[in-house]
DNA sequence: ACATGTGAACTGCTTCACAGCG
DNA sequence: CGCTGTGAAGCAGTTCACATGT
């Protein structure tokens, strides 16, 4: 992929949200589409969505705009959807088990391996088709078929020793729902997704409108 | 509140991590911290937490870093904790079935006050003691009972349209876990939380490494 | 004529470095 | 002396505006 510069989060969400309008396009058969459209339905301006795709590439017609088809290709292969993902869930309690179904519906590109606790009661049960296996089985499992990517769904408490174990599996990509900041080398990528945050950020927003 | 600049995101983003530190710190008695404490377990910098605290006031003392329960007290009101939010919940599905779970068990200071559906074989089940209500009531109700917040756990398709209806009953904060771009009037605020964008990110982080 | 691609200007967040004060 | 609070500097992301290509 040889990203000459480093990409900044934002833009890379936003070429999610471009790919999202693509692929609506490109199902009802619009041949193309310029950047005001995109930046239109994205909530962006013109110059921004230009500017986020100059980053990879000149993917547009001088006076016409982009090939709806191959620009969602284009986005598709930056973003690294050409491939298969392969997933495992590490806890299966409530937001776990929502995840797994999450995943397994909608989610293309993501195949999820197998969700993990510790609570036997759970172990041996299936979510859509998902096993749920023994947390004690993490390293033999991965050993055998190494994940992608874990998706963290565990309590706060447990999450950096979980996370201990993923990345000595060779983990390099972890979704965190716990509330907790972790520790992880630098070639791992987290991103955290924290409800308490958000409920503050929208606390914050009500509080200091005047 | 009169806040006298415009707060960035990321710096109640971060105000949110240093207020998780300071109970943790609260709860085991410490009497101060210094901002090179907060920076290390906030993964941040020392520079950067007096800058997002000077942002708001100056609540420590020089030679000495910051009282830890005052600090803490600061940033809940900062914040806006000092008071419970009435959060509803649109789409009793898994995932709302998770965040009725989530709210109703971990989440000091938002008060779930239903959820809503439209699914008569879940509408009268209770989860976690919050009804299931009929979406059709929510206009009734919101008269009532007006909601401080709206989580969104609805489909994709249904999005807007419920935003619309949420807006006309006055709700000023949206927590979107629907993977659409929301339009909304300029009062009011929205957070998105969209997995399929944090995988996205994190299969581009996995694709850009060389 | 029209819409892209992009250097330049701008805006705003982060980092630096040090004066100020306990 | 130690640590805060903060202008100034640095850097990164966004917006502007126009040359360029069709």
């Amino acid at each position: 992929m040889r990203s000459v510069k480093r990409i900044a989060d934002s833009t890379i969400r936003r070429l999610s949200v471009y790919l999202r309008f693509l692929e609506d396009f490109e199902s009802r058969g619009l041949a193309t589409i310029s950047s005001d459209e995109l930046a239109r339905r994205g909530g962006t301006t013109s110059a921004q969505v230009r500017k986020d795709l100059s980053l990879f590439g000149s993917f547009g017609k001088r006076g016409l705009g982009y090939s709806v088809p191959e620009l969602a290709s284009r986005l598709r292969e930056i973003l690294g959807l050409g491939r298969q993902w392969k997933v495992v869930i590490i806890g299966a309690g409530k937001i776990g088990a929502a995840l797994v179904q999450y995943l397994g519906l909608k989610q293309r590109g993501f195949r999820v391996l197998a969700a993990y606790d510790s609570d036997s009661s759970k172990i041996g049960k299936t979510f859509e088709g998902i096993p749920v296996r023994d947390v004690g089985h993490l390293e033999r499992d991965a050993r055998k078929n190494p994940p992608d990517i874990a998706v963290l769904a565990v309590p706060s408490d447990n999450a950096q020793a979980v996370v201990n174990r993923l990345v000595a599996c060779g983990v390099k990509a972890i979704l965190n729902f716990a509330a907790a900041q972790l520790q992880v080398p630098s070639d791992v990528t987290v991103k955290t997704v924290n409800m308490a945050m958000e409920l503050e950020g929208l606390s914050f927003a009500l509080t200091s409108r005047d």
